[in-house]
DNA sequence: TATTCGTGGTG
DNA sequence: TCACCAAGAAT
C-alpha cells in the first residue's frame, strides 16, 4: 500500500472532528474513543462536547454520580459504557495522578478499554507507533491488502501483524497513518458503496487488481434488535432518564407487554448497577436516591 | 469462539 | 421497506 499518498491524503482532507483539535488531552481522546464504539461519528460529536465541557478532567467525572453520568450519555446506547468510563474516570484520578496513562497494557486495565480504544488512546493521543485496529482498517487492509471483499471474522494477532507491517517507523507518521487508515475505511473505503474513485490507495488495491471479488468469508451474524432483551431494557432506561423522581413498577410494565420479559429485563438492569431500587420500592437510576442493596 | 449489550441513519 | 451498519468490550 502506498502509504505516504495515504499520509497526503490525510493531510489534505481529515474530517475536523471535534477530538481532533490541537491540544485535546489524553482524556478526550478517551472520552472520545469510548463514545464511539459501536456509535457514528455524528451522534458522538455533540455528547463530547458537553462532557469535555462539563468533566475536563478525570477527577470531574468520578465525582458526578452514576445518574447524572447516565444521563449524559443520553441515547448514544450501550449504556454500561458510560458506567464503565465513570469508573475508569475514578481509577485514573486515584491511580494515576489524574492523568490518562500512555502504556497500552496499563490502559487494558481500565473499565471498558479493550484492545482497540487502548491503542487508539497510545497512538492518538501519545503520538506512539502501535497497531490501531477497528472495523474500517480491517476492512482496508482485507480489501487493499488482501484483495477480499470485506474483512472475516476478527483474529486479534493476525489484525495487528498485518496493520504493523504497514505502519512507518517514526512514532508521529505511524500515529498519523493509524488515523488515516481509519479515516479511509470510515470515509471512502466504507462497507456499502466503497467511493473507490477518489481513493489515494487505487493503485496498489488488491481489491481492484482482483477484479473486485464479493466477500466470500463466512456469513456476518446479523443483529436483531426489535422485540429483544436490549430493546426493553432501552425503554425501561428511557423512563428513567426522563423523569428527576424514582419510577413506579406500574410505570414501568407500561413500556412492555409482555410481563416476563419486562421483568427480566428490569431484573438485568438491577445486576448491571444501571438501575437502583429506592427504599419505598421505586426504581431509579443509580446512585441518586438512596439505593437499597442491589439483589442478585 | 459466540453472544450479548442500544440506538438511529441509510441504500 | 427493512436488513445492514456504526472508531468494541466483556464474558
Amino acid at each position: 500500500m502506498d502509504v505516504p499518498a495515504l499520509l497526503d491524503w490525510f493531510d489534505e482532507t481529515a474530517r475536523d472532528l471535534p477530538w481532533r483539535a490541537a491540544g485535546t488531552t489524553g482524556w478526550g481522546v478517551l472520552v472520545s474513543e469510548v463514545m464511539l464504539q459501536q456509535t457514528p461519528v455524528a451522534r458522538v460529536a455533540p455528547i463530547w462536547q458537553e462532557w469535555m465541557a462539563r468533566w475536563p478532567k478525570p477527577s470531574d467525572l468520578a465525582a458526578a454520580t452514576q445518574g447524572e453520568v447516565l444521563r449524559a450519555w443520553g441515547k448514544l446506547g450501550y449504556p454500561r459504557r458510560a458506567l464503565r468510563l465513570h469508573a475508569a474516570a475514578s481509577a485514573i484520578a486515584d491511580d494515576h495522578g489524574d492523568v490518562v496513562p500512555a502504556d497500552v497494557d496499563t490502559l487494558l486495565g481500565l473499565p471498558g478499554v479493550g484492545a482497540y480504544t487502548a491503542r487508539a488512546v497510545a497512538a492518538f493521543a501519545y503520538g506512539q507507533r502501535c497497531p490501531v485496529v477497528d472495523t474500517n482498517v480491517r476492512r482496508v487492509v482485507a480489501r487493499a491488502v488482501h484483495g477480499a471483499g470485506d474483512a472475516g471474522p476478527p483474529s486479534t494477532t493476525k489484525d495487528m501483524a498485518d496493520v504493523a507491517a504497514l505502519l512507518p517507523e517514526d512514532a508521529a507518521a505511524a500515529a498519523k497513518a493509524s488515523a488515516a487508515l481509519m479515516e479511509l475505511g470510515a470515509v471512502v473505503c466504507v462497507a456499502r458503496g466503497p467511493r473507490c474513485a477518489d481513493c489515494p490507495v487505487f493503485d496498489g488495491c488488491a481489491w481492484q487488481r482482483n477484479g473486485r471479488p464479493a466477500y466470500a468469508g463466512p456469513a456476518k451474524a446479523v443483529q436483531k434488535f426489535a422485540g429483544t432483551d436490549r430493546q426493553v431494557r432501552g425503554l425501561l432506561l428511557d423512563v428513567l432518564r426522563d423523569t428527576d423522581e424514582p419510577a413506579t413498577k406500574a410505570r414501568l410494565d407500561r413500556v412492555w407487554s409482555d410481563a416476563g420479559q419486562r421483568d427480566r429485563c428490569l431484573d438485568s438492569l438491577l445486576v448491571d448497577g444501571l438501575v437502583e431500587q429506592t427504599p419505598d420500592g421505586r426504581f431509579a437510576l443509580p446512585g441518586e436516591h438512596g439505593a437499597v442493596s442491589p439483589r442478585g
